[in-house]
DNA sequence: CTTCTTCGAGAGCAGTGCTCTCACCGTTCT
DNA sequence: AGAACGGTGAGAGCACTGCTCTCGAAGAAG
């Protein structure tokens, strides 16, 4: 990794490899995934489409960066917010709460690109290898709330919750010692549910499915968010 | 409505619309909906691909015909397991499990088409009004099972919960007076969401948020239902 | 039997992803 | 400095898509 000055040739790679991908996220933003165009992002780009096959080998291969792109996003906006949380000194509750809320307003100002991550996977069945790091980074936002909360003794036992059958707690076992946390297995199992069931009521929000029967959207997030929290532990 | 013997004419369109959907719908389950070709159904149907537009009048309209036939299909699956429970004399909570456990199983066996009505939606960006009866039937299957449990009796105020905001409650009055049941707006409440976190956890599995994360998926699920149950006030 | 409607075929248009060839030009080696 | 190399964009082209239009055949209605 050497930082003398690369060519010039390097640099416009760089540049136009981003150019192309700003153009694709914003085709993508305004138009969905399926309406995504390679000729309509070249030609955008006063380019001819040939030339992006230089840039990515296929149509697959942008959507896949994009994905990448999308997950650091929402990746970034679940770590900036628990950062100000924890600035402001919130309790570990409110960092969840924090958290969840800055997680659906990603979501909703950003709809193609979280249908894309988190809706049916577009392009082949599941998301290649490289967007596995990513993907993890609004999970382990939820862990580090949890896994604080843990440590400074404010976590509740949840109550009247019969314990994860014994492979469930394996899992989480295997997956807590691969992060290096320390966390009873059967909280991880209740984080791990905490955070897909919490990307249910995204969905269903942002999907249309809460149409003619929540208005309050906001308000019952933030309900159901609270219910989440308890589940977990983290006392309301 | 009469039921006089159709033509041989309408009877040949009835056929031959069917016969369109049920190519559409195995390719849409072997490739998924991007890959759906209208040319590719009809050159397999032995038709010209213009003669298509006699039946749909566009592609989105065959899709949106999969959709409402997707939201039947689990619908049907979701009443039939409630069916088998309640002639089995289940208790609710028993029953909650078997619905729960054949909406994921549905899931499991028609990804694709779990993916059109429950992932991101490919036409347009909200579904047509056709759709939200047949959409509903999951939800009022579910519906059925909680009031059930409430007329005899056998639903739990659900521990520690503080009560949901003024407007969702009110949300949740409206709904439950559309759908003409007897059933307390909190638990009409815990009850969306709950269904709505079932779907993210049926979505996580099956869009393959859980590589290496959970492996014993299903009994996972079991466990993680279990908890949505105890949130509705069914008593685990 | 004639008229009217519906249907399928065929050609065609604009658009797509992707491949291949060819000229251009910055980089690198001699 | 000059020559070889290799990355780059343009252009043509292939196979495919959704969709439109016209036209002739065939069934339904009078």
């Amino acid at each position: 990794m050497s930082t003398k000055i690369q060519g010039a040739r390097e640099r416009a790679r760089g540049e136009i490899t981003t150019a192309i991908k700003a153009e694709a996220r914003r085709q993508l933003a305004a138009e969905g995934a399926a309406r995504l165009s390679l000729r309509a992002v070249a030609r955008e780009l006063g380019l001819v489409s040939s030339a992006l096959y230089r840039y990515f080998p296929s149509r697959d291969d942008l959507l896949t960066a994009l994905i990448t792109d999308a997950y650091d996003a929402v990746g970034a906006a679940a770590e900036e917010a628990l950062a100000a949380a924890e600035s402001m000194a919130d309790s570990h509750f409110a960092r969840w709460q924090a958290v969840s809320r800055a997680v659906r307003e990603w979501a909703l100002e950003h709809p193609h690109e979280y249908a894309l991550i988190y809706g049916s996977p577009v392009p082949g069945y599941s998301a290649p290898q490289s967007t596995t790091g990513p993907a993890a980074r609004v999970g382990l936002v939820l862990f580090a709330i949890v896994r604080d909360a843990h440590d400074s003794g404010a976590l509740r036992r949840p109550p009247r919750s019969p314990t994860a059958p014994e492979p469930v707690l394996r899992d989480a076992e295997a997956l807590i010692a691969g992060l290096g946390v320390r966390l009873p297995a059967a909280v991880a199992v209740e984080l791990i549910a905490a955070w897909s069931q919490l990307s249910g009521l995204i969905s269903f929000e942002l999907f249309g499915q809460f149409t003619n029967v929540i208005e309050a959207r906001e308000q019952f997030f933030a309900h159901a968010v609270d219910r989440l929290a308890d589940q977990v532990g983290l006392g309301g």
